[in-house]
DNA sequence: CGAAATGCTGAGGATACCTCACTATGAGGC
DNA sequence: GCCTCATAGTGAGGTATCCTCAGCATTTCG
């Protein structure tokens, strides 16, 4: 069985991915959960804080210690939901805004590093057995 | 660029590994860094403490910590190093050995049963992908 | 209107790492 | 042989990122 060995390689390549994205992320004193928090909300704008910790897969407890960090550097707010109140709207500020962009930014150009040891047909197959893999038909 | 692309259904895949890992591992009571250990100490033998973290890749402090939570259990065994009294040689038992090759065993059936959505040349194509992006020719 | 569901958060805990300082031992220069 | 310096492991203490459970405010529904 080579399963082992294409576990082993997949880890491999996580561990280093992993590895470039935190050095990545160091410029700007980001944490990685705070920086998937960024991105959801940059990619979905304003997010009721539980609809945030679904799109993380955290639950909603872990969510609001997230929102607690972003909000304490100034890169979200917190509102109340006028629809509901029992629930809050998280929004980036500009800040909050800026720092996303410039991380998204950072992050392409660290994949586009990573992954250009392989040419253009390779990350597409690539990206078509991953999603296979992963059930996106 | 669908690097990006290429980067969530990277992690998506990691995700589903990591989710189904633990379920695997759920029989034994084992946690993941454990299983790790286990599955060095099934591979490579005795080792010194350091040389398992090294293989870990954590600091040897927190091999400690993994070691203490195996020979709490009875699977593994700190014993002097003859050649040099400052090291202590870390063995698995006999329970201890008998349970990296269950957890090994299941985690090639795991992997079987999670790679097999691709055909055998699908595999081996991924796992020359993730190889070279390893950087391992 | 009252009961049950829902949304968030305080309190507390687990896991898996880390650094720093310390002890015991080993190894090389003189 | 002794002195110094390096090395192996660990106690103490800390951090990040998750979790559950209980409780409060609010909404929804019979």
């Amino acid at each position: 069985m080579a399963d082992e060995n294409l576990l082993d390689s997949f880890w491999a390549v996580a561990r280093q991915l992993r590895r470039r994205s935190r050095e990545a992320l160091a410029p700007w004193d980001v944490s990685p959960s705070q920086s998937r928090a960024l991105g959801v909300l940059r990619r979905h704008g304003p997010l009721r804080l539980g609809e945030l910790s679904e799109r993380l897969h955290i639950v909603p407890r872990s969510a609001t210690e997230v929102v607690d960090g972003l909000q304490e550097r100034g890169w979200c707010v917190r509102e109340p939901d006028p629809a509901d109140r029992r629930a809050t709207v998280v929004s980036l500020t500009e800040a909050g805004r800026a720092l996303a962009d410039a991380i998204r930014a950072a992050q392409q150009e660290q994949a586009r590093n990573y992954f250009g040891v392989l040419g253009t047909d390779e990350r597409a197959e690539l990206a078509a057995l991953l999603d296979r893999l992963v059930g996106n038909p």
